[in-house]
DNA sequence: CCATCTCTGTGCGCTGACGCACACACTTGG
DNA sequence: CCAAGTGTGTGCGTCAGCGCACAGAGATGG
């Protein structure tokens, strides 16, 4: 059973697609809703996907609905680390607003799902001319910003268990359930850490009861004692969230 | 002798202090700097000050000329991490005009000079009636933001000698000589590890003739072989600044 | 001049994560 | 039903970095 801090309410089998679904777009005063509603286009996010690579020039922002997006830096050899996630409280492509076009980042659907798109020229004219998205679209991005650094913390000072921890918790708020579509690999590929090494937390975890997982689907059994033995980084990150976003994303 | 990427060209013992050191301000327009400059205040940076804990309200954000601030977080068991470093080519408090106001960051000079100092007031009524202002701010807070992310990448990959040697050459870009003055003890905390590490590797350093250190006072004596060991990650950080701040700023 | 403090060097045992190799179970497709 | 592919478990040697302890050398201040 999902915790209350739970942000997809919807059961995404059968609820109709909304923009809405997206905390930032649910957010925006009505006449923004207007002038970007029309333009908004749902695409369907495979996993695995890949919708922007380092410094790629893409027209397209997303706000993802009941997808999860991974920024991953790529370092020369081919190892690979997260530096944040995206989910519905937020939007994959803020290097556009924010004028640089383009970032060293790697964007990869790390949790099938959707998103809506939306031409890029189109979101920074709102953007330019309107001052509540604006600050909206900032404040995503200073919270971004510290799950970034965050992540910097974790990486240098917890061990791979409570990374995988965080990396779990993360997800969970993302998402309606509490089952994870991700193989062992692929967390070690967003964790930066190799794949025996996340076999050996994931089966400490399911050992303990806290998790329980079946070739590539993880199901999180009791998340209040997963929070307990979760490094800070979760929570600092979390509340960030919560005080930077809108009233309504909070919980 | 510093190499062609040194920032600061001026002798901070004879010249005058300017604004224009702080590379931010120097790209200002001209009307923008009209309404700007009477407000800054130069104050002094002395070695070691905080300028800002962890989600303290201070109301003045720093434009660094001579000195080096460095953005940390703090574990909760007193362990810090350096996420990023701020120099003459950028500003201290980015959360002011992102609309966060605050962060979970702690801000401490790491080396000691001068900053121009001005109201959050002040720059928030030009940011948020300036284009060109607000405009190079965010393009700045997006180059803050791969420096973060590559911290990241580098606490997970890299060796603590690469991390070092990042750590040197990110600071001389920002000074104008080629002598830091900080212990090991400090640079530790900066990267988060041992003191006794960054002894280890700064012996290294110092045997094979890159560097030259005694108690407190670090000369890079060969920036080129410097570079050659250094990981990618000060690459990419660098050339980021580079592309993302204005022309004149970019050597 | 001596006690104290600061900064750096070094040694040692420990541990978390790595790289590699291989086994096993389940799935998929002919 | 069997071969190939995918996802996971496990063992083993190695190593970077940790924590600790202590030494020595220079700085500082009475």
């Amino acid at each position: 059973m999902p915790s209350a801090s739970i942000i997809n309410t919807s059961d995404t089998s059968h609820t109709p697609h909304s923009p809405s679904q997206n905390r930032l777009l649910a957010a925006l005063p009505a006449g923004d809703m207007e002038s970007l509603y029309p333009h908004l286009k749902l695409v369907p996010m495979p996993l695995g996907e890949i919708l922007c690579k380092s410094h790629c020039t893409t027209k397209q922002v997303y706000f993802p609905t009941t997808s999860i997006v991974s920024l991953l830096f790529v370092t020369e050899n081919g190892a690979s680390t997260e530096i944040a996630v995206v989910g519905n409280e937020g939007i994959v492509g803020v290097a556009h607003f924010m004028g640089g076009n383009t970032m060293p980042t790697e964007a990869v659907v790390q949790s099938e799902g959707y998103a809506y798109q939306i031409n890029v020229q189109l979101l920074l004219r709102e953007f330019n001319h309107d001052a509540p998205i604006q600050h909206l679209l900032l404040r995503y991005t200073q919270a971004l910003i510290t799950q970034i650094g965050q992540t910097a913390v974790c990486n240098r000072h917890h061990s791979l268990e409570q990374q995988l921890c965080r990396w779990l918790l993360l997800s969970l708020d993302r998402l309606p359930s509490n089952e994870l579509i991700v193989t062992q690999e692929l967390i070690a590929n967003m964790l930066g850490v190799r794949r025996e090494g996340v076999s050996e937390a994931a089966g400490k975890l399911q050992r303990a009861g806290l998790i329980s997982y079946y070739r590539g689907h993880i199901t999180v059994l009791n998340r209040p004692r997963l929070e307990d033995i979760v490094c800070e980084c979760y929570k600092v990150v979390k509340e960030e969230y919560d005080r930077l976003l809108p009233e309504r994303m909070a919980t």
